[in-house]
RNA sequence: GCCUUGGUGGCGGAAUUGGUAGACGCGCUGGAUUCAAAAUCCAGUUCUUUCGGGAGUGUGGGUUCGAUUCCCACCCAAGGUACCA
């Protein structure tokens, strides 16, 4: 009987299917264990064997924590809100949601090929609206909530305007915008309903504000710092400029520290927590504020380097700071001008790859320092933001080397402040040497005693205070576009109003075009129906609007990171009507204890998801502020691309070894047409396209070996392999194997289907030994390769070590085989060890030996180590730390015993040659090493 | 520049608390089987060698009886981040 994987293959995934063996339940007596994967976005393209990576592992997991006798959930679903669906509706006129389920179905085949151990009733989409509508009731829970920074968490926005009522809010500590003006009890009372609003506005957790957002005109659309790379655009590479627009935020900002903290009690990769720590960019120091000479006005700089406040020699601002036309004089008014168009012309991309350059001009004005009165000239500079800080730096060359430099191309003084230090040459930056001088009270200090002393009489004074400055922003949370979640908003004489959560969802409109209008709306304002009746409780058409009760419906979208940011909290209840989950469900899954996803989203997703868990910590809605104990990087895997060679003006390909030879250029082919041995199969590639048509090629040893190259596995490199070919012609459990046997999975790695047919050739070697079962007591010696083979993979699984185990699996094979081994009793558990990993031909394996019913929930095999136990040790004899020989002594032999056997053997003579050893050292059960 | 991760045969990669470097697989070489091929099986495969051995885990030092593993300095690659005050 042959190894029929796709018969075998077929015939288990119907079972599964039809079995609804992996439906998870919730109201189970057996512990819980969450395994969740990042839900993929499903493009057009479909999968290639990169993408199954992580979701081989995370099955693994999954399927051994069943065998382990825990309730396992293990869902998955689709991100499917996105631009590519988007931007092809816009081309062709098809609404995203049909190529999207298109491309969903494909991607359900693909995956189903697999066999994964997925919970697929649970299965929803972020573009449904039945779970987009608690995306919108998030929106307003955050909404309806302000962070109140005495008691440290978010509180409902009715308590906000009780004590707004009953004392005003000059008591109140929040996290709020910059500017809320102070009032008392009676004032608030005396405010209109708009302007009420418009200040409990200023403290919302989700608020309307007048931002200066990232604006992609390609797109048409608002970006997110994340969303840029090196100046442009993330998906597309466009150029992407500042602009005011009233926008969605979120005050993430207010999390700041919590997210900080709360990376100490989780287990992530510590790439990832390096990443978000930069990220959220914490740093201490204290604001100071400048008086300026003849001005109201006072700046306020934030700084690290209090300490080094009397080394001040003038001031820095961002040409972009509000108050600098303000400050300048009528005679630096034409420089300053000049400069400040100049800035305002260089792309953002310019002022950040181009440090050499050094610029910046004079307002005329000067600050006055805080302590000594000395006067300091303000200039400005693009090497100061104004989106970080204050948008102004007190400049401190002879501390800071950009300082520095400014101070020597403008001829500015230099004052050195510390003692025993030479700054002729450069700046010192070393907080921990830094010993303070010429500076009033604060000489002989070091850094924590001067920066200390600056901020208590800073304070004491009024001057300034200590702070904390973060690095991190608020979440511009609108979008320009169409395919995202609709805002539960409508607009009451501008004010933003909430749609009663009890009307979501509010459903995404028809629109005949995906495009912006003519009047620059957002492709919602093609929409004629979308207005809210607030009397009827409904959208209804856009003529109908009154203003009394018709009002126009909120014209933006959600960004793409809205719908992943608590999908993992709704797949424990995922088709509740009556709330985003039910207590039952969270308090018995509480959160998901294993994460496997890319390192791609370290700052996106797993920072805003994160943001969003403890928000609805902090509102009672989880029991855990966060929601992922554990997480892993999958790493990539990349393509081996392969290259002929053209010799130059002709049709002429010369192999590998003979490329020198000639001047050639390499040209990239699919790497479909290649073998194991880097053989092209040279009348493949004439038909592969017409370019080759009249190829003539230059072989070597009769045959054209194609260049190889590791790069990212892409179309245009022809490099792409489609995991449906694979499991065609080897089968899914050989390409599980194979994903896991390419390495550790974190790492990247190289795919070369070549390799795949070891994997394969150890199922064909694992199948043939259940030919011929039998019921005959098992020898030591296969009974020692089983439980060795138990020992190794369950520690295996457990550290993630998958590679490791695949070669376990083939040790455990090979020696069985050599045994011809057809013990029932052996072969049993190795078939529950091999299911998870393999988990089609362990199902068939399970029922060849006679069980009925899946082995998904096998109890694990339990390794007893009295099978390991040997009667003689092979113990390596080694000179001066290098094994020379192997000797066996009996393993309860002692030390002396051994020493003099070894000492005594002819091959120890051989090697010290007559010299006498000068020490022995006897480690028993593992080594004998003689010096000499 | 800074932070993080990594560097072992032709290739992917193994190696418990420091204790036999190169497991397992690919590829390669030779052989068996076959009309032939595929498939399968057997033997060999780090380099070097005067066939006794010798060298060897990015480089250079150190600790140790013994270092891929620990310490110091450096080089290289990948990922993250950046006029961040």
């Amino acid at each position: 009987m042959q190894y029929n994987f796709l018969e075998i293959e077929a015939k288990w995934q119907k079972y599964w299917a039809e079995q609804q063996t992996f439906k998870a339940e919730t109201h189970s007596a057996k512990p819980k264990f969450y395994v969740l994967d990042m839900f993929p976005y499903p493009s057009g393209a479909g999968l290639h064997v990169g993408h199954p990576l992580g979701y081989i592992a995370s099955d693994i997991y999954a399927r051994f924590k069943r065998h382990q006798g825990y309730e396992v959930l293990h869902p998955m679903g689709y991100d499917s809100f996105g631009l590519p669906a988007e931007q092809y509706a816009i081309q062709t006129g098809q609404h995203p949601a049909v190529t999207t389920e298109t491309n969903i179905n494909r991607y359900r085949e693909q995956l189903d090929r697999l066999g994964f151990s997925f919970d697929w009733s649970r299965e929803f989409r972020t573009s449904s609206p039945s779970y987009y509508k608690w995306t919108q009731w998030v929106f307003i829970q955050l909404f309806e909530s302000w962070y109140n920074t005495s008691s440290d968490k978010a509180e409902p926005i009715s308590d906000l305007i009780s004590e707004f009522e009953a004392n005003g809010n000059t008591q109140i500590k929040a996290v709020a915008d910059e500017d809320v003006k102070q009032f008392k009890a009676a004032e608030w009372k005396a405010m209109k309903e708009e302007e009420q609003q418009a200040i409990l506005l200023q403290y919302r957790l989700a608020y309307l504000a007048d931002t200066e957002v990232n604006w992609c005109p390609a797109l048409g659309t608002v970006l997110a710092n994340d969303e840029i790379v090196n100046g442009v655009s993330e998906r597309g590479g466009h150029p992407v400029i500042r602009k005011k627009m009233t926008q969605w935020s979120m005050r993430i900002t207010a999390y700041a520290q919590r997210l900080l903290d709360g990376l100490q009690n989780i287990d992530w990769p510590q790439p990832l927590k390096d990443s978000q720590t930069n990220w959220i960019g914490r740093s201490e120091g204290a604001e100071v504020e400048f008086e300026v000479e003849g001005h109201p006005e006072k700046i306020k700089v934030f700084t690290t380097r209090p300490d080094t406040l009397y080394g001040v020699s003038f001031m820095t601002l961002a040409p972009e700071h509000p108050w600098v036309e303000r400050f300048t004089t009528a005679e630096q008014k034409a420089e300053i001008d000049a400069y400040v168009e100049a800035t305002s012309k260089r792309s953002e991309r310019d002022r950040m790859s181009d440090v050499k350059t050094i610029s910046g001009a004079f307002t005329g004005a000067y600050a006055l320092h805080p302590f000594t009165g000395d006067r300091i000239p303000i200039w400005i500079g693009d090497y100061v933001l104004a989106s970080y800080g204050t948008g102004a730096v007190m400049a401190v060359p002879c501390g800071d080397q950009r300082d520095y430099d400014f101070a020597k191309h403008f001829n500015l003084p230099i004052p050195n402040i510390f003692d025993g230090v030479d700054i002729s040459e450069e700046a010192f930056a070393d907080k921990a040497n830094t010993r303070i001088a010429q500076s009033d009270f604060l000489d002989g200090m070091d850094y924590y005693q001067a920066t200390k002393a600056v901020i208590e009489r800073l304070e004491a004074e009024g001057r300034g205070t200590g702070k904390i400055n973060y690095r991190l922003r608020d979440a511009v949370f609108s979008r320009q576009r169409y395919w995202g979640e609709p805002f539960p908003v409508y607009y009451v004489d501008g004010m933003p109003q909430m749609i009663p959560t009890e009307c979501l969802p509010l459903p995404l409109p028809q629109v005949d075009k995906y495009l912006p209008t003519e009047e620059g709306d957002p492709p919602l304002g093609n929409a004629e129906v979308w207005a809210w009746d607030v009397k009827k409780q409904e959208v209804v058409a856009n003529d109908l609007i009154d203003g009394e009760n018709v009002f126009p419906l909120e014209l933006n979208t959600m960004p793409g990171w809205a719908g992943s940011s608590q999908y993992f909290n709704r797949y424990m209840d995922p088709h509740n009507e009556e709330a985003i989950f039910s207590p039952e469900a969270i308090g018995y899954w509480k959160g998901v204890d294993l994460y496997i996803g890319g390192s791609e989203h370290a700052t996106g997703h797993l920072l805003y998801s994160r943001f969003w868990q403890q928000f609805l910590y902090d509102r009672g809605v989880v029991p855990q502020a966060e929601y992922a104990q554990k997480l892993i990087n999958q790493g990539m895997i990349t393509g081996t691309s392969a290259l002929v060679y053209r010799v130059s003006g002709t049709d002429q390909y010369v192999s590998y070894g003979l490329r020198k030879d000639y001047q050639v250029e390499p040209l990239r082919v699919d790497v479909n047409l290649v073998n194991a041995s880097d053989e092209l199969d040279v009348d493949a590639l004439r038909q592969w396209q017409p370019q080759f048509e009249k190829a003539e090629f230059r072989l070597e040893d009769g045959k054209y070996i194609v260049g190889r190259e590791v790069e990212k596995m892409s179309k245009r490199w022809f490099n792409v392999v489609n995991p449906d070919a694979i499991c065609e012609q080897y089968g899914a459990d050989s390409l599980r194997l194979y994903e896991m046997f390419l390495g550790p999975l974190e790492q990247s790695k190289p795919w070369n289907t070549a390799g795949i047919t070891g994997v394969h050739g150890f199922l064909k070697k694992l199948w043939k030994l259940y030919l011929n079962l039998n019921e005959e007591e098992p020898s030591a010696e296969a009974l020692k390769s089983l439980h060795k083979t138990i020992k190794k993979v369950g520690e295996d699984i457990e550290q993630f070590s998958f590679n490791t185990s695949v070669s376990t699996f083939m040790i455990c094979v090979n020696e069985l085989t050599a045994q011809k081994c057809s013990s029932k009793s052996i072969l049993e558990p190795l078939a529950i060890l091999v299911s998870p990993y393999a988990p089609h031909i362990a199902e068939e394996l399970w029922e060849m030996l006679g069980h009925q019913g899946s082995i998904s929930q096998a109890p694990f095999p339990e390794f007893k180590p009295e099978y390991l136990v040997e009667a003689e040790k092979e113990y390596p004899i080694s000179f001066n730390g290098k094994m020379r020989f192997k000797l066996k002594f009996p393993a309860d032999m002692g030390k002396e015993e051994i020493e003099k056997q070894v000492l005594a053997h002819e091959k120890t003579q051989e090697q010290m040659q007559g010299r006498s050893p000068k020490k022995v050292i006897v480690v028993p059960g593992k080594i004998v090493n003689i010096v000499g």
